[in-house]
DNA sequence: GCATTTTATTGTAATATTGCATTTAATAAA
DNA sequence: TTTATTAAATGCAATATTACAATAAAATGC
């Protein structure tokens, strides 16, 4: 139904899989992307840079910022926004630790 | 639209986001974790264990495979499944060179 | 005050995802 | 051959996501 039954998984399931879900639009890998080279923190020259229409670039960076993974600060009449460290260094500890299973002691069916 | 517009990023922002968005519900989290902890490459065992229908897993299973994550092998009435190594492995490197950016440089606007 | 700039919000259309009942297909057991 | 057993495919309903036009909000400059 569109609708994930969460309750029927455990916190850190639930916890990977909605920070996975964040990194799974390639608008939001460019945002990130673009935070971690850049010096200044951009905002409003992300419309720029990647192609897509102001609001929807607005609407991920909600997305990123609900998620915790990013911070936003207001300057005059522009945002500037930068990745929020903390949250992101627990993250990939998250996922790391669920991506780095040792497969090479497991069977093998097929 | 509900749909993505991929072809203003690059092959490697794709990518990672695909995978990603594959690894972004804890149905799917929960069949990797079986996977990973089971000796036997366990079938529809999972649809025992985890709460959902058979089709619903089903389909999980399904895009599991598509992204090449795990591969399916048929044995008598039921199907085998586990880990793809190689592309396990190759998913694992590219997510972790995207995570793995130094934030410790990059300056912070807020 | 008023215009400008920048970003967020709202509303809407199109498409995607999730979940399941039902059906189909394939193999095994009788 | 008939009857389980198991998994995939189909079809559907409900909800979520993506994208953008239009609008609103907030700060600056005049």
């Amino acid at each position: 139904m569109g609708i994930t039954k969460s309750e029927i998984f455990s916190e850190e399931q639930n916890k990977i899989a909605s920070m996975a879900k964040v990194l799974g639009h390639p608008a939001r890998i460019s945002i990130l992307q673009q935070l971690f080279e850049s010096n200044t923190c951009i905002c409003g020259d992300l419309v720029d840079k990647i192609g897509l229409a102001q609001p929807t670039i607005s609407q991920h960076l909600k997305e990123l910022k609900n998620a915790g993974l990013i911070k936003g600060n207001v300057e005059g009449t522009s945002v500037c926004y930068c990745i929020h460290r903390e949250n992101w260094v627990a993250m990939k500890k998250l996922l790391i630790s669920f991506l780095d299973h040792d497969i090479s002691t497991t069977s093998q069916c097929c």
